[in-house]
RNA sequence: CGGGGUGUAGCUCAGCCUGGUAGAGCACUACGUUCGGGACGUAGGUGUCGCAGGUUCAAAUCCUGUCACCCCGACCA
């Protein structure tokens, strides 16, 4: 490849779009352009790199006896209809109408496809196990696209589906995307860690998310330096204190007048000065249009999605402001659950015995203070609800918990029936009997794992592709393009002997200066440099620079072999 | 969907407050000089000032509406 033939449009300034370095990088060194808002066009050098990541992954999906199909992006919607999800997942469907004015969407998954496919071709548990992936592009209505492929429109997706005739077998299956999982990321030069997920609207029994940490990260996981527990926000859990204050309660409740108070701090503020620890937030949700009283520590969050398992709800809000007051009688800001008897209470584990608290009387105005659990309010189910905080210690060892922000790459579900039960992928067993196929789904976000990488490798020079990845693993430089030049010809030579070898190499033969040669090599990322100029010929040297090393001065005839044994391809072969 | 911000040359942005007919740097074209870390000079081209109304003798500038994009939040198999 001429860098003078093809496309490679760096920019020296930073798009104004442009928020995250891996995102400013994309744009500056050429290698994806916006069409608009979360869709992109992928240049012959993004394209390229977004090849190897796929190659990487197909390789591996392979390894690990997965089957490679590729399905259809236009779906019918009828098939969501089935599994359920035309209602569950319509906020990210996307739809579309033929000239019929039928209605069709465009995937943003393929359960459904696939369940159907082995709804008619898999009929025995001879036939098992099977595991299909794809490479494909998924569209999704994201309510807020951002960070360039990060959160997109359209996105290519490695999904992979398992069917399985026991759960004992489904679970090699979820082991074997694991492990592969793991080769993968290892591949692309990043660094993930899996974490134990939720498994949210997807439904199934447990996840684990491969997280590559990076403050720009949407997600948040909890990682313990002690025992390697790692886990989503949205599932950790920790070893907290209990709120017993006292062996007994020290007085009956009583109310007391807070005008104008109607927050945690602002009880917790002179002249009340009552720690948040020792009050009780009261949030009101609203369940299938009935109330539901949450009781959480003042100093506390509330974990929605832990709150959706303890519900068993996938669709409950929070209250609004005139529900609650019908409710309770109180505005948000003065509620409280002594005495109310009508609606279910939920309580963070971490109120148990609780006693001598702070709470809202239910009337504008008033709080309560003396109040004991148990004795003043009857709390229906206790469950962990509570956002675990940085520093809490670890529930398995005890050790400090730490918080990171990280980039989701990966997930692997185990699913278990509910869509082959609704798709009716059923199997016979070996005593006959109709069974339906035991699923696991396991995705990659493959354009956004190469976004991953820039984020987690990159300098203040621009991008320091891994080998594995990179667009092209050598520029070869010429200081000086004259035709006939030493310089040249031999730029022309190397280059032909890299690609006769396989290399993937790109000869920068631009009527350049060689700062702006070495500027954008370095700003593209390639991970060696052959930099070939009159001086260091002269004395018959030419220099290697690795992307992220220091320069090398060598011999013009150990050039190849030097660049060979850099790349991890053994010595040069003869010509 | 709520809050905030921005739309002016291919890119980054100034001009808007205080109305008078559009600018800088980078990029691009030509020529010359230069040539190991994003060169310099000379000349040149480049705009429905997001769109639509309104006010005005006159609107990039003021007003109204609208669209798009960005950020925060909500949401997110």
């Amino acid at each position: 490849m001429r860098w003078s033939q093809t496309l490679i449009p760096t920019l020296r300034e930073t798009p104004a779009e442009a928020e995250i370095v891996s995102h400013k990088l994309l744009l500056r060194a050429g290698l994806i352009r916006k069409l608009t808002g979360g869709l992109y066009t992928f240049l012959p050098m993004g394209l390229r790199a977004l090849r190897k990541v796929e190659q990487i992954v197909r390789e591996e999906m392979d390894r690990a006896g997965a089957l490679e199909v590729l399905m259809p992006a236009l779906q019918p919607p009828d098939l969501w209809r089935q599994s359920g999800r035309y209602e569950t997942a319509k906020d990210v469907l996307f739809k579309a109408q033929d000239r019929a004015q039928k209605e069709w969407v465009l995937g943003p998954t393929h359960e459904e496809v696939i369940t159907a496919l082995v709804a008619g071709e898999i009929n025995s548990y001879r036939q098992l196990p099977k595991n299909f992936y794809q490479i494909q592009t998924k569209f999704r209505d994201e309510i807020r696209p951002r960070f360039g492929l990060m959160r997109a429109k359209e996105f290519i997706m490695k999904d992979a589906y398992s069917f399985d005739a026991t759960d004992e077998a489904a679970q090699v299956s979820y082991g074997k995307m694991y492990e592969a999982y793991k080769r993968i990321f290892e591949r692309c030069g990043l660094k993930t860690i899996a974490v134990e997920a939720d498994t949210g609207v997807m439904g199934g029994k447990f996840s684990h998310e491969f997280m590559v940490p990076a403050e720009t990260g949407e997600n948040e996981v909890v990682l313990c330096q002690g025992c390697g527990y790692s886990a989503n926000l949205e599932k950790a859990t920790s070893r907290f204190p209990h709120s017993v204050l006292a062996d007994s309660p020290s007085g009956p409740t009583e109310k007391f007048p807070t005008p104008d108070v109607t927050t945690i701090a602002g009880l917790a503020g002179p002249p009340y000065k009552v720690p948040a620890s020792e009050q009780i937030k009261t949030l009101v949700y609203v369940v299938e249009s009935k109330p539901v009283l949450i009781l959480l520590r003042g100093d506390d969050q509330l974990n929605e999605a832990k709150l959706a398992r303890a519900l068993g709800a996938t669709t409950f809000r929070p209250g609004e402001p005139e529900e609650i007051h019908a409710a309770l009688g109180a505005h948000p800001g003065s509620l409280g659950a002594v005495g109310v008897a009508r609606y279910p209470i939920y309580a963070d584990e971490r109120l148990r015995g609780a006693l001598d608290m702070t709470t809202g009387a239910n009337e504008d105005g008033f709080h309560l203070r003396n109040v004991a659990i148990g004795r003043d309010i009857q709390v229906s189910h206790w469950q962990d609800l509570r956002l675990v905080q940085d520093g809490e210690l670890c529930h398995h060892c005890g050790q400090p918990l730490k918080i990171q922000r990280a980039i989701e790459v990966g997930h692997v579900f185990k699913l278990g029936v509910k869509y082959s039960l609704a798709l009716h992928a059923f199997f016979l067993d070996e005593a006959g009997k109709q069974q339906p196929a035991i699923m696991g789904c396991y995705g990659i976000g493959v354009t956004r794992t190469l976004q991953a990488v820039i984020e987690q490798n990159n300098d203040a020079n621009g991008i320091l592709w891994p080998l594995s990845v990179a667009p092209c693993s050598v520029c070869v430089t010429p200081l000086s393009i004259a035709p006939g030049g030493k310089v040249m010809q031999l730029a022309e030579r190397l280059y032909t002997q890299l690609t006769d070898d396989g290399v993937d190499v790109i000869l920068d033969d631009r009527d350049e200066r060689p700062g702006v040669k070495f500027k954008d090599s370095e700003l593209v990322g390639f991970p060696l440099r052959l930099a070939i100029g009159e001086k260091s010929l002269a004395a018959g040297e030419v220099e290697i620079k690795p992307r992220a090393g220091v320069l090398m001065r060598v011999k013009t005839e150990e050039a190849m072999e030097k660049l060979m044994g850099l790349l991890g391809c053994g010595p040069a072969r003869n010509p």
